[in-house]
DNA sequence: CATAGGATCGCCT
DNA sequence: GGCGATCCTATGT
């Protein structure tokens, strides 16, 4: 793969594919798909390894639990496909693509990518020592640090400008999908324990033919 | 205006 | 496994 995605438009996901009701069947196809950064003229790209479903105002460990709409979370009412980044902690930015229609706050969380071309770039924004292929953009943090990404980009809409989402021949076997509860939500009650996140080993990536695109 | 706490990370022991 | 960093957001007065 290389920067030609960028401007084949048949080889970025339609605007219908967030555009559907079921987010965690967004974030499980999620997973295998390509995350693309364009920023400052420099491009990074990998596949999609880890992905978490907040499921709108009926989610208690959603921003948008109970429709709450504030200056930060009101990009999440926005059409599907919209980049929401925000801060938490103080210190890192969190990669979100919204979901759903117009008015509906769903959003899926990009936990971890695994790096494909941009490598050089990634290790300039990730100074910590001892990283590699692996483990350079795992946590959501590392992932938006790798590509270079920040609250500069909350409310573009993807494939547009700065961020794609490409499809992939190779799709991630059903049998490689792992699901566990959400990471950081303990404070969400009941929904504390949902199923909503999915992961694939990058071990068991590895074991997928990536070269065929 | 004041305050508590967070969809995390990396360093320390 | 513990904890400090660091600052914005949301809420309450």
């Amino acid at each position: 793969m290389n920067e030609t995605i960028l401007h084949d438009t048949t080889n970025l996901l339609g605007s219908d594919f967030f555009e559907r009701k079921d987010v965690c069947k967004i974030a499980t196809e999620l997973l295998g798909k390509y995350l693309i950064s364009k920023i400052g003229n420099q491009i990074v790209g990998g596949i999609i390894t880890e992905t978490e479903a907040y499921a709108g105002i009926h989610d208690k460990a959603s921003h948008a639990y109970a429709g709450r709409r504030t200056a930060r979370t009101e990009v999440m009412y926005q059409a599907p496909g919209t980049v929401y980044v925000y801060l938490c902690y103080g210190i890192h930015s969190l990669l979100n693509v919204v979901s759903n229609e117009v008015g509906i706050p769903d959003a899926i969380l990009i936990r971890a990518i695994y790096p494909v071309f941009g490598n050089e770039i990634i290790m300039t924004r990730r100074t910590k020592k001892g990283i590699n292929n692996s483990t350079s953009c795992v946590g959501p943090g590392n992932v938006t640090k790798a590509l270079g990404i920040d609250r500069n980009q909350n409310g573009i809409m993807i494939n547009t400008s700065e961020i794609y989402i490409g499809k992939n021949d190779q799709l991630i076997p059903e049998s490689f999908i792992q699901t566990g509860k959400r990471i950081g939500v303990d404070y969400a009650e009941e929904d504390a324990a949902l199923p909503y996140r999915f992961y694939v080993n990058h071990n068991d990536l590895k074991k997928l033919d990536l070269s065929s695109h």
